[in-house]
DNA sequence: TAGTGGTCTAGACCACCCC
DNA sequence: GGGTGGTCTAGACCACTAA
């Protein structure tokens, strides 16, 4: 195996129905470099549960083997893993399964940055969490039926003891199901990590969409301020494996005393 | 040249006081890889207009002949310098500085989105542009001494007609000596491209802090909407090579028929 | 056809981590 | 010491572009 020509399209697996390999008129579907294949591999294993979060993947060496690639092949597939925020390298111990328990994921999905000081996690006041019939709007986003079931959860945060953001969640009742105020109540910890340990969905990206809306009574109330507060109004639609959306999420920030923070690159 | 063994911490130029090369006792301020030394070479280049704007910069190969090192190193630097937007990859045709006259530049600082539709570029009504002292917020931010000379531009922006954009932009004086209202309103096409044209000046990163205000009486004349509308408030920091600020923008977006786009990843 | 970036391989050595 | 990811090299071939 060391002087041969290199790839002659070697499927690593017998998943697609390999064709036309070397010859030079290659119509128009453009195959994937076997990078990407390994790639695919790889997502498909995370998706899986084959390795759960925090856990270790196998090395390199010991992938390139499992897939007949040579390590390099492997290394570009995990860095764009690994750019993906999917895993997570760490020298001299291994690629890991990334996870929402960590310090780092913590703010990730949440831009919201308190003026002065450094970031941290705010305190959460549940007023409602019930089973319901997905209303049209949230069905289309979350990509369900109108009328399936889906679990409402609506809190406060507040962060110094000042209430900040009231948001209300949207997720698929299927997914979710046992998903109850206690549970919510009586975990520490970041609401994704609850998601992805206790049932198995781990968000990976989220697209947003913000605007400035006046405070209406009720959220008034909630936030403690008065009717006619600016505030942020941010729909957030976030994702897992496989481009699925699985929770709409829209909050109403209080920007007195923080601010949305971007990074235009 | 083949059978050396490779990497004896060559540095590319004679830039830094070379030294501790093989020894085991390295110390702490721990060395930059080759790979990172190219990089930054190159973006000196870049800086210094080696290379302007919209050309094309050696080849690969051509690279690594000049600075001794693989083909594969200068290419991960340069796969870097693309994930940076600094320069922009073409396969079959080389490798281009980057340049803010393009389409896929146009919305890169500018995350408003129509709620229905595609985006396109908005017409600009100039309301005001003089030069000025900084005041000491501003100064502050461009890292500027407080009085030091600042070119100050308001302006409306209108989309499909309707004024949507009302912002405030302060840039450094002695960079942008000659900036004059004319100047800006025959120039056709993005305001970065002028700058970048015009001044030698390239914005490639910018940080944004958003917040949600209630229209003043000012801000909503020229908006043509009521007094107490909510907008949205960005103050955007732009940087040049070597995160060097050069620009203060202000915004107050209407966000009645457009939102604020992020992604989340 | 020649030149460019894109993929793939194989092998060496380094830096870091943990036992 | 032995494992992991990180760097670097050299050389082959592919895909795309332009003359």
């Amino acid at each position: 195996m060391s002087s041969v020509p290199p790839n002659s399209n070697n499927n690593p697996t017998a998943a697609s129905a390999g064709s036309a390999a070397g010859a030079s008129t290659n119509s128009s579907p453009t195959f994937s470099p076997l990078y990407q294949q390994i790639k695919a591999l790889i997502t498909k294993s995370l998706q899986s549960g084959e390795w759960k979060p925090g856990e270790m993947i196998p090395s390199e060496v010991e992938l390139a083997n499992r897939f007949k690639v040579s390590q390099g092949t492997v290394r570009k597939a995990i860095d764009e893993l690994a750019a993906e925020n999917l895993v997570m390298r760490k020298q001299g111990k291994g690629t890991f399964v990334a996870t929402h328990h960590e310090e780092r994921a913590q703010f990730r999905f949440l831009r919201l940055m308190p003026d002065e000081g450094v970031p941290h996690p705010g305190v959460s006041q549940f007023i409602e969490v019930k089973r319901m019939r997905a209303p049209a709007d949230v069905a289309r986003l979350l990509d369900l039926k109108s009328g399936d079931a889906v679990i409402f959860i609506k809190r406060v945060q507040h962060f110094d003891g000042v209430p900040t953001i009231v948001e209300e969640m949207w997720l698929p009742g299927i997914a979710f199901k046992g998903l109850t105020a206690e549970r919510l109540e009586e975990y520490k910890g970041p609401m994704y990590g609850l998601f992805e340990s206790e049932f198995g969905t781990r968000m990976i990206r989220a697209t947003e969409k913000i605007r400035a809306v006046c405070a209406a009574e009720g959220d008034a109330a909630l936030l403690n301020i008065a009717v006619h507060t600016p505030l942020l109004a941010s729909e957030r639609v976030s994702f897992t494996y496989g481009d699925k959306p699985v929770e709409l999420r829209r909050g109403l920030y209080l920007t007195e005393r923080h601010h949305y923070h971007n990074e235009l690159n």
